[in-house]
DNA sequence: ACCAAAACTAAGCAATTGCTTAGTAAATGT
DNA sequence: ACATTTACTAAGCAATTGCTTAGTTTTGGT
């Protein structure tokens, strides 16, 4: 009973990924997301509680999005040579998402700050720490590696990852592959 | 003639510094400088122009802050060992900070977004080229480089340094070592 | 046909933003 | 001593923030 929703929830959540990923948390207004998303502010806050609760849901649909390519290293078998891979695809998914480049949660958590919502920043490294995970998997297939070596190499190559995405706001395309190529000399 | 500050300019300037050094450029208010600061609103206006003018003031003040490590490599002559001491003494440094771990640079750098002040950006890029060319110079010492490797190093090392502030939020002191010494393991 | 439940529009809320300004206090030149 | 110049206090400005709410439209059950 009652009227129906005249938007699509999970249509109007991946605009306002598109903001959150270009702008960060912070520097995206409800009225930008108001804009963006096509719909009044009634319509986001009935639909999705808060801002905080806008950015969760983006996250979720960024997660659902990157899927394809976390998926693939999942399945891969083959070490060090499928992370590097995943290197390369994620340049591919963040150049193909338009002028947004970088990546939406190494952005988020760089911007964290003493009175960022813990909740944010607990989500944000959840997502995080799963891909950190499945870095150790694929380090963990390559021979002569200790406990403690897989946990410095699964840290280097997220901190890496971080300095990549914010690279891809300044660097060239070029630059961003001479960069993934010399990160993995190292390991 | 007339009344004579009660505040020195460059010592409220350096407390300004430490709050955009914790919070980054939008995270800071005018009110929480005002605080930080110890004096009114008046004063910051009449002293500095505006918000700006206290973040580009806050900027050289960081650069004559780092000033000690930086004249430490420009005046190294031992290539990549140089720049890996570097490193560590920026790790010193940032510890030694306090709480506001990370670099400042690369903090304010990082929440940059389309209605950023150009003039800002200008200013931490400036900074940031000056950084790169004391590390071509560095690697320039070390034997078999051509100009391009060096180029592509000096990236490398940039977008290192990058990481490593952000994560200096997160990760221990221990895993920042590790980092930089895979970082410089095949360099 | 009517009523109730849900979704819409748009105005408005208090709080905060960067910045200004009217009024007062202190210092100096004459 | 007086006038002028500068610095200080504190109130207030318009604009923007996240969020709410009063009033209207659309829907479905009876």
């Amino acid at each position: 009973m009652g009227r129906q929703k005249a938007y699509c929830e999970e249509e109007v959540i991946e605009k306002a990924m598109a903001v959150f990923w270009k702008n960060g948390y912070e520097a995206t207004s409800v009225r930008m997301l108001e804009k963006e998303m096509g719909i009044n502010q009634f319509s986001i806050y009935s639909s999705f509680g808060n801002k905080q609760g806008v950015f969760l849901e983006s996250v979720k649909c960024y997660k659902k999005k990157l899927s394809c390519i976390t998926d693939k290293l999942k399945a891969s078998q083959n070490g060090i040579a499928g992370i590097k891979e995943y290197f390369y695809d994620f340049q591919d998914f963040s150049e193909a998402s338009h002028l947004k480049k970088g990546c939406m949660v190494a952005k988020t958590l760089g911007e964290t700050c003493d009175k960022t919502d813990s909740i944010i920043t607990e989500e944000l490294m959840k997502f995080s720490n799963s891909l950190k995970e499945l870095f150790k998997v694929n380090l963990a297939q390559e021979p002569g590696r200790s406990e403690a070596d897989i946990e410095k190499q699964a840290n280097y190559l997220m901190i890496c990852l971080q300095g990549l995405s914010q690279a891809s706001r300044i660097y060239t395309q070029e630059q961003l592959e001479d960069f993934i190529e010399t990160t993995f000399k190292n390991l």
